[in-house]
DNA sequence: GTACCTGCAAATGATTTGCGTCTGG
DNA sequence: CCAGACGCAAATCATTTGCAGGTAC
């Protein structure tokens, strides 16, 4: 019963990490120590980081570990259903290990971005077949805006012309 | 009032094409024939193109187009408001003409993706203030699922370990 | 022991930038 | 005319791939 919590968003990273030992074992994945650390670190991140902030973060401790081996294991991550990629206009791949459904809060300024969850989205019914034989299996809501600091700020003019 | 639609989305082309003049005018952008022709390939195309995707297309009529030209346009009709990103999980940027509130379904096999209009989120009321300040403007839905083409073919395991 | 992974180096793909020339208003 | 755009080449950033040696099971 010693459920470790993430104090910052009461992520139940215990039970992420033995389900990902689980997954391992049952696909016939090889646990090793690069999966376990780039899982761990995921799963104990909250703030949707980008492959490269993974990398960075475990270089403090394990300098030698190669970026494409980060790139290769959230890949598999990935298919083996354990993460998931975020939803994001522009700029690198972000990564969620948050596999609840749930909704994302987005600064349309900085990026700034972050869990919600709203019973009205669970609520909601999937259109179960829509135009042209296309079959829905999830919403995925991202809710644009300003978060607080970018709102305090003066808004600012977006400059176009003159490069 | 020879109003002209683009036959596969009843898009008004027309009324597009007219608020891109008004807006480089009060603006004081240069209105060039290469801005014209970049917005113009956008408005017509209802399939969420590439910037490679508009360049390919106007190099068969335009053979001396540079891509970074295309790159610096979008860019700026994205910051002028006549354009916006699609959000997307992964791959090249994808963009949108259609201004008006909508949503896309999206399929998570091929990436197909298609505007849907669902009275449904044209009523939702935007939570007007959430967590931690955040101020909420508008919701970006996008329901995933499988396409008729993806959803016909046999379902593929995807494949982890064994590069 | 061996198939699966990792580590390294190099390739590819997407996007941006610097700078000299040209042109729309 | 001349600031703002374009065209070209080269740089940068994100991600992937090939291959040889290492290790989990």
């Amino acid at each position: 019963m010693s459920q470790v919590f993430n104090l910052r968003s009461l992520r139940p990273v215990n039970d992420w990490l033995a389900r990902f030992e689980d997954t391992c074992r049952s696909r016939k994945i090889r646990l090793t120590a690069q999966r376990r650390a780039v899982f761990e670190a995921l799963a104990a991140d909250p703030g949707h980081p980008t492959v490269e902030e993974i990398y960075l973060r475990l270089k403090k401790n394990w300098p030698s570990l190669p970026l494409p081996t980060v790139y290769r294991i959230v890949e598999d991550l990935i298919n083996l259903g354990l993460i998931r990629r975020v939803a994001s206009e522009n700029g690198p791949l972000r990564l969620d290990a948050n596999m609840e459904p749930h909704q994302h809060l987005v600064c349309r300024v900085c990026g700034w971005m972050k869990d919600w969850r709203d019973p009205l989205w669970a609520q909601t019914p999937l259109p179960s077949l829509l135009s042209g034989g296309f079959m829905a299996e999830e919403y995925d809501v991202r809710v644009s805006g300003l978060c607080r600091s970018c709102a305090d700020r003066k808004p600012k003019v977006k400059k176009i012309g003159s490069y």
